[in-house]
DNA sequence: GCCAACGTTGGC
DNA sequence: GCCAACGTTGGC
């Protein structure tokens, strides 16, 4: 299997990728978006590569690397009355809503703004710079990947 | 199955 | 705080 690479949006002040050198390891759930669970189940795998993002803030940008280290399995907090992301409608026989896990890989030495990733025109097809996209996780070719890296 | 209304996202 | 864009819901 190929190795696949990912845009992980996140707000900051949710948690940040300072947050996740911290924990190193964290369960990404809360994602209420058919689109994003759906990349999870069937295309995500172990060893995937994912970026960073940080967004709703005043410096929206990528901010680092993880990489996926568990595969789906469903998201505990659909069933969970107390939590934010609780959704009656996810049967726990039947789950609607996945998450993976991810591990910090690194942070970059600097923001890399949304504003630079619009002037490369390497990255014309990425979904994140589509207007109105709104999915918190999106695919990204090898060579958007790299090329982001290169610009750090 | 259509579509209007509504809620959410996210950049600015 | 505004607003454009999009997803979801629910009445018909």
């Amino acid at each position: 299997m190929a190795k696949q690479y990912w845009l992980f949006k996140s707000e900051p002040s949710e948690f940040s990728i300072d947050d996740l050198k911290r924990v190193s390891c964290e369960s990404w759930g809360g994602v209420r978006n058919y689109q994003a669970r759906n990349f999870m189940r069937d295309q995500m795998h172990v060893g995937d590569m994912l970026l960073f993002y940080h967004s709703s803030c005043p410096k929206p940008g990528v901010v680092g690397v993880a990489k996926i280290v568990k595969e789906a399995y469903p998201d505990a907090s659909a069933f969970d009355k107390s939590s934010a992301y609780y959704d009656p409608k996810s049967d726990p026989e039947n789950p609607r809503w996945l998450m993976v896990d991810v591990e910090f890989v690194e942070k970059f030495d600097r923001l890399i703004e949304l504003k630079e990733l619009r002037e490369n025109s390497k990255l014309n097809d990425m979904l994140i710079l589509r207007k109105g996209n709104r999915l918190s996780i999106t695919p990204l070719k090898k060579s958007e990947f790299q090329a982001i890296k290169d610009m750090e």
